[in-house]
DNA sequence: CATGAATGAGATTTCATTCAT
DNA sequence: AATGAATGAAATCTCATTCAT
């Protein structure tokens, strides 16, 4: 049986209990997401991540009570700091457009950095929303949203951006295109992710047909 | 894998739609559509779609060898139907503008009438490629690609789109807001499907800058 | 045929034999092995094999990937060791005679002590040469023939055993009736294995008719 | 669907009805033969039998009660006649030796004329002697053990035969080789029945070792 | 005589989870 | 903290057989 040397990215921060303690959770938590990612948390075996964290599915429980908790685990972090981040930047932005630039920014942002959580999320929240135990992943997202949308309806009103088109629509069409990139962007690909933000953002506030 | 594993001859189960034959294997296609569009494929067992059915699960193998040959020929038939519809489109429209047009208003249309296969396609899509026996997956998604590729990069070509942004990025961009459509969208929702397209047609063109 | 296969890694199941490991996987394949043998390989079913020993047929899935992964098992062990002991009696014995009474002896030996193996094999070869996985059922069918022919054609050269009959059909009816004994012998029958093997001997050299 | 030309043995009498009616059912009996004897009864699926016939499953059995009633009349014809021609060489021998020499004879025959029933009773009476419904083997197949054992014990005490072997012992080698034949013996292979008979007799009766 | 749809029992396999060591 | 064995529920699939048309 070969020994795995266990994979471990830079930036992972204690997920818990503060204390420099369960470095092991983290890692763990890493290989889960990563899989999840990957062929969705349905189709990941708690086998699939013992292997790949090289020791025995049973073992895992000794971290964790259940596979779901794992997920548990990796939505409320990545939810809660997205819903942190974005806060910020609606607090400390000077208007509608610079809002919705930084939004738009830390997204691309996110996804380079954690795609593995975002891709999860992406993939899954459809599923998770309405399930017991899951009501967070709603209730956060909605927070969210109105974040997007006070911004949205902000700008429209100041005449700033356009009012002939319905603010929830547009949300849902920015939210949509922004997180889907998950799917194809590469961090090492042709465009690095503040060039695909910029992309994005002439596209969307000046329009497709040349100037 | 079992042992012995009879040879069996090329007709069985052949009775692709089409040859106006089994009216069964369509309903049950539709049934079986509409389950993995709404819980995903794997979540979907072969006893809800037979329940569904008003009939016991191994009865679902008298019409098909497997359940992932429900899954082929739902995603076959709706790939091929997309990309027939799509060459006719940039066949006969007049310039890139209108083909646009056209594509992104076929899309919404095709959300409309069959949300289950582009929920399906959109869900599942990114696992299966890849997979063995699912080439066609990509295949068929490339060809629909370069159509759309060409009208874009034949508009910046003509002056009539932005040459600022890469084109294949913008395809990407708009594709992912398409499909990404039939997550929210609801036949019968505040918006007709001709409205979402027309809106969003107006941002992807105009931006979101007010004129 | 399941979607989204998840990619085992290769040490999943490879505790074989010979690592002085698992206890418990040597008693199931004995147990599977006699089963196998009694009633066939495809009417062994995995409960039976779990019944025997004790559990539920899931927990054979902990040690075995498959019924197939048992048969292989089984089966290799029978003719890896088969071949190895030939070998050797090629190897050491002085002339054409003593290699053939000693491939008969042993293989009445091996009838002896493990029946189950040899009337499995006896049983399924058939069906399963040729089957995709099974290629080394064949491979060493082979090799056991090549020794058996080189016996009876360096005796036949030698001038000890009689040149007017084919020496591969003679191997042929010489295997058959050795391992066919396997159908009927009783290890606490009337005859012990040598003696069968002696008279075996005694009819095969002398013939039939009265000296 | 292929129109398959129905495979017509020379030597098929009416098997039930003396009328010269059902040939359906002959023709059925054939196929399933030879499946049976190819995979095993067991392994041969009644779907099987109905896509070589080019019918549906469901229809055999407008022809046949059950799939295990097909295996009773192949059986049984195949047993029968064995029996009776048995049966007419010990009448009509002059003595012991010509008996042994036609019963082998004719089984070399029939294994090259019906291969498939051959192959059948050699592949599943085991499993078959004692079930149910069964008695019939292993009585048709006492009654032939008598004719060859009376040969073998007359000729022993004639002074033709050796007397210096187990008489039952024999029987077994001598029923083992012949029948074993059938696993390897083809019509159109490097030796005609008659010759492969020639030589078993020889080695048989003159032994091994150069005279 | 054959079709086409279905039954129902039982097979193999999967997998989250538990627990004594 | 981890192993190794097992559970138990549920999943996919197989197949002989029935029956209305």
């Amino acid at each position: 049986m070969a020994v795995r040397r266990p994979v471990r990215t830079a930036a992972r921060n204690g997920t818990r209990a503060g204390s420099g303690g369960s470095d092991r959770r983290a890692e763990l938590l890493q290989i889960a997401a990563g899989l999840f990612a990957g062929r969705g948390y349905a189709q990941t075996t708690v086998r699939d991540i013992a292997d790949e964290a090289g020791i025995l599915s049973g073992s895992l429980y000794h971290h964790f009570s259940s596979k779901e908790q794992m997920l548990h685990e990796i939505l409320q972090d990545f939810l809660g700091r997205l819903l942190e981040r974005f806060t910020e930047i609606e607090r400390d932005a000077q208007d509608p457009r610079q809002v919705l630039d930084q939004l738009v920014q830390h997204s691309f942002t996110v996804i380079h950095e954690t795609p593995e959580a975002v891709a999860l999320y992406q993939n899954e929240s459809g599923a998770l929303s309405g399930q017991p135990g899951f009501e967070y992943v709603d209730q956060l997202g909605r927070k969210i949203e109105k974040i997007w949308l006070r911004a949205l309806t902000a700008g429209q009103k100041s005449g700033v951006f356009r009012a002939d088109v319905d603010a929830s629509l547009t949300y849902r069409f920015i939210r949509d295109t922004v997180w889907c990139t998950v799917r194809w962007y590469r961090p090492r690909g042709r465009f690095r992710h503040e060039a695909v933000a910029e992309q994005y953002l002439r596209v969307l506030y000046g329009g497709l047909t040349a100037p």
